[in-house]
Formats: C-alpha cells, structure tokens, sequence
DNA sequence: GCCGAAGTTGAGGGAGTTTTCAACTTCGGC
DNA sequence: GCCGAAGTTGAAAACTCCCTCAACTTCGGC
C-alpha cells in the first residue's frame, strides 16, 4: 500500500473511532470522511464496506479489553481481579456507543468483527475459571453469565447515562454471584 | 371527528402495532399506511408525527402494565406478587420490539410518552413497597432499582432473543433482591 | 526527473423515506 | 337528497444517504 493510501487509512480509522463513539455505528460515511478530512471516495477505496471500517476501528478495542484480561490474571485476589475486569469491560462500551454497538449486534458467523468478539470471550475463560476455582463464585456460575452481565449493564449504560445506574446493576449482580 | 377517519385511525394504529411489535419503531410510515389499507396522506391527517402514532399504539400497552400492578397486589404472597410483576412487564417487552424501545428512548420531557411512562412507573411505588413491608427485600432496594431490572432483562432479552438469557439475568437480579 | 501504477476527488445517479398538496370523495346536518 | 365541511388520495418534491466513476493527482521505482 502506497504511503499516502496508508496515512489516510489511519486517518480515517481514527475519524470514525471518534464519530462510532459518540454517536453510534449508524453515523454518514460522508461525515466520517469530512472529519477525517478525506473525500468519500477515498473512504471507499480504504474501507469498501462499513462493516470493513468498524472491524479496523474495533480490533485494537477488543484487543484492549483482552489484554484487561489477561492483566486481571495477575491480581492476587482471584473477586478482586473478576470485579476489576467486570467494571473494566463494561467502560469500554459505556465510553464508546460504537463498540456497544459491535458487542451486540450480529455481524454474521465468519465476519472479522465476530472472530474478534469470540477471541474477546475466549480471553475471560481462564479469568472465569480461576474464579470458579476460589470458590468465591456461585456453584451454577456459566461463563454465559459474564456476558449476560457485560452485555446487561452497557445496555443500562447507554440508555441511562448516569453512571451510578450502570455500576449500581453490576453491584447488584455481582451480589448474585458472590457463593 | 368523523366516523370515516376514526375507523382509519383505528385501522393505523393496529397496523402500526403489527408492524412496530416485530421490526421496531423505525419503519417506513408508507408500510404502516399499506398494512393499514390507507394512503399515505390519511396516516399524515390522523398522525401528523411519528411520535403521535407511538403515543397512540403504546398508551394501552402502558396501561395494561400498570393493571398488571394492580392485579399484582392482589397475590397474597408479596414476593409471588413481585416476581409476577418483574416477569409479566418484562415480557411485554420482549414481545414487542417496538415498546421496548419506547420504554428505553427518551421522548422529551412533557410529551405523551414520556407522561405515560411516568404513571407507569408510579403504579409500581405500592407493589415494591408492599414488599419491602414484608422484610422480603433487601434493605437498599429503591424504586430505581425496579426500572433498573426492568431495563437490563429487556435489553438483553431484544439483543439475544433467547428467553432463557434473559429469564436467566432476571432470576440473578432476583437472588440478589431477596433479603 | 520520467512514467506508469496507485490513489484521490467530488459530482451525479440511484434508492428509500418523508412530507406536502391540489383534486377528488365521503359524511352528516339540514 | 343537497351541500359544505371533513377526509382521502397518490403523485411529486424534497431529503438523506449510498455508491460509482471518469478526470485528475501523487507516489515511488527506475
């Protein structure tokens, strides 16, 4: 890929990171493209789809909320490092309405944005176990049951606004949880 | 009002009940009018906005939440009474696309909806305070959290249409009411 | 620095939806 | 049953957004 071509890839991703976030998935590409200050066409040779554009501005989101993962391993208090990641995964979708978005909708088996969203789910696994391990969770504890209460509590995240909403749920279910 | 436009008013909003309770509140007014058998125009005379259309569709739908909360009170058992009522308001959502987004958008403060909304929500005040009369709740439970159930167990019930995720959150918002 | 390939541009055609309105039809009081 | 008010109709204008493409510009290997 030519410099040029390179440089506007990245000004658009980091355009519609800033567009997705605060106003949804569903935003004009003309207006991502005037905000990256591109021209339409341009955006279409980068990104032919939109769907090719969220996936390139999502990857490094999911990878983020893996690599929360990967570090909650390392806190010594197995509720601690559960909690810490909960809270954690459920402010990237708060912040971001756009990867809300992602988290929730179908973009059909084999699309690049559900290997990120299962990599994602993969990565909360071991987390999951290790916590099942202690003995602090709930015998009947899935690993369903984590994305049940990420998804839960960004969807009351978006809709309410206020903060105290969304983490008094996540309290609440994590009372549930506590064996 | 005459008789002509108060069957073809009836006719919109049964149509429009249809059409919002399977695809949501977004659809194009031109189905609504086809599915209803009028033009276009006579949707435009009876309606003049798309809120007003909602405003009419759901106003009985709140109301028959609010009934359920009354019949509710009737359950000797107030713990029976109020998971009765968290299921049923819960389920009228689930069924229809449309009214779950109606209970999550924000329509304005003063407008139809929203006032609707408001009495739906107060005619839930006796039933929770009922149960927290009978020691059955926790101490911290507020109002707030009602709404809060309400919203996360039909958040997740649209977005994964599998009832057991959704019967399965409720029933760990439940664990962690009781006292 | 030349030149062909790669990339950019934005006007324009197309699709879908909203909203209006002038001509036509129906209702209901008399 | 007449007639004016009320209501209906659907074509068309206005929007918004998507997507293409032919003309133009830039890059980078030589």
């Amino acid at each position: 890929m030519r410099k040029d071509a390179a440089r506007n890839r990245e000004l658009l991703i980091e355009a519609a990171k800033t567009v997705f976030a605060t106003r949804g998935l569903h935003v004009a590409l003309d207006e991502i493209a005037r905000t990256a200050g591109v021209s339409i066409g341009t955006l279409y040779n980068r990104f032919p789809t939109r769907n090719e554009l969220v996936a390139a501005v999502y990857a490094e989101t999911f990878e983020r909320s893996a690599r929360l993962a990967k570090r909650c391993l390392e806190v010594a208090d197995p509720w601690e490092a559960f909690v810490r990641y909960l809270r954690g995964t459920c402010e990237l979708q708060i912040v971001d309405r756009g990867y809300a978005q992602v988290c929730s909708r179908d973009f059909g088996a084999g699309s690049a944005i559900e290997s990120a969203k299962h990599a994602a789910i993969a990565s909360t696994e071991q987390l999951v176990a290790r916590t099942k391990d202690s003995g602090l969770l709930r015998a009947d504890f899935e690993l369903r049951d984590m994305a049940l209460t990420i998804l839960a509590t960004a969807s009351v995240g978006q809709v309410s606004g206020a903060r105290e909403d969304w983490e008094r749920l996540l309290n609440l279910l994590l009372d549930a949880f506590r064996a």
